[in-house]
DNA sequence: CAGTGTTTTAACCAAGCTGTCACACATTGC
DNA sequence: GCAATGTGTGACAGCTTGGTTAAAACACTG
């Protein structure tokens, strides 16, 4: 869990440097960056495993840089944690909307901060690493990010290919869009739920030639199920 | 999202008024405790989808209470936010390490809250219980929503599959046509009480090949039972 | 900065489900 | 056996839901 990086963007160089301190006192790898453009750089340079962004920032301002790490496909996947003033409050909700992981105010307790970020990471962290899941002639290599379905490779969009990975590793159950949506595009991103059927559509048409398509149940009323049997 | 019900467990009267009174407003079903011993009795009675606890409370404490319920297996899987006071601030490692999927702290807005309750449940909705109902080669399977007689699928609209679940999950038991509609269709939705009747008789029909339609018996001039024995 | 590929939204269409009715059938009490 | 009451059954119109397509919006490449 610790020795994880994070990056603290925020304009108050006091702040910073107190976020650093208490930071690193229990022993994760900081990199600060005082705007998003600094931010854009340092993350260039190493990607880190969590954002600690602070709400109101000169330039380009804090909920306009979280939607554009969330947009972004190589750091959507990084957890942000927003920090906001008291009287800022009423803008977390969209500021949840926006991508964002969690949230905390200003002024918080150090403990409070470390338990977030722990929570956070805890989320995010990745079932198993390496992973090869196959059933039935269908084979997802997460290493590779790579599809097979009888040993020809199938050719998926990026959102299908996640789409069919959660769906593979989690067959048998019953799935509404929402909860889709969730787990597939991340928490707290907001888009139509039907947007989650043309994508289905998608992924069942490449994966039709080789007889797989049905293997991604309708279920009306509620959602979708991945399972191999009739 | 909403509908769903919620158990305060706080000390305090006033505070735990004032939760109900705001919860309410926005559509949640609120169950009240003043400690642990009286949790008990509540989640007894009825299962909440959340739980939201103080840190603080005479008797069995918080901390405690919430290790208890993530250790039962009945209960592990409800999603409990903690209420702290800022005092406490230092304990919410603990806390998270207790088992607890978010902690907020007094005093909070409401909007934060809202907003941490509707995060926290969309988390957990996919963990549900798994519930696997079989009697005598039928079998009904909540988490993929199906439904087989002897190995094979049965085809089954929306309603009729919660017909049966219902009624597969209370066996040996007459229901009225009215309560019937309370259980499956949801309270205070007015249809006629025959509606029942051709419900009954859609699941009876899909039942049919397999020989099953008779345990859904007519208890003349009450209601219908379900039964495995003739 | 134009070109390309992907994602999202919106709109339309097809299919499936629902609740109600009318009538057939069964059961009960007289 | 007869009326009265309760239940089974099939059909249908309206509605909800999901499939499908196209176009707009968006991000990424060279």
């Amino acid at each position: 869990m610790q020795n994880k990086q994070i990056l603290v963007v925020e304009d108050e160089a006091s702040i910073r440097d107190m976020l650093r301190f208490a930071l690193e006192r229990v022993e994760f790898r900081i990199t600060l960056a005082a705007n998003a453009q600094e931010a854009r750089l340092r993350i260039a340079e190493s990607r880190p495993d969590l954002i600690l962004l602070d709400w109101m920032m000169p330039g380009l301002s804090g909920v306009e840089y979280a939607r554009e790490l969330k947009m972004a496909a190589t750091t959507k996947d990084i957890p942000i944690i927003m920090v906001t003033a008291r009287a800022e409050e009423e803008d977390k909700v969209r500021g949840l909307n926006v991508g964002a992981d969690d949230y905390i105010s200003k002024p918080f307790s150090f403990p409070e901060l470390i338990a977030r970020i722990q929570a956070v990471m805890r989320r995010a962290m990745p079932g198993g690493e390496e992973e090869r899941l196959a059933v039935a002639g269908l084979e997802v290599d997460a290493a590779s990010q790579r599809v097979t379905a009888k040993g020809e490779p199938v050719k998926l969009g990026p959102t299908e290919y996640r789409l069919l990975h959660f769906f593979i590793s989690h067959p048998e159950r019953v799935y509404t869009r929402e909860q889709v949506l969730d787990r597939v595009w991340g928490q707290n991103v907001y888009v139509e739920e039907r947007t989650v059927d043309v994508h289905i559509r998608r992924l069942r048409k490449a994966l039709n030639p080789y007889g797989y398509d049905n293997m991604i149940q309708t279920v009306r009323g509620t959602g979708y199920r991945f399972s191999d049997k009739v």
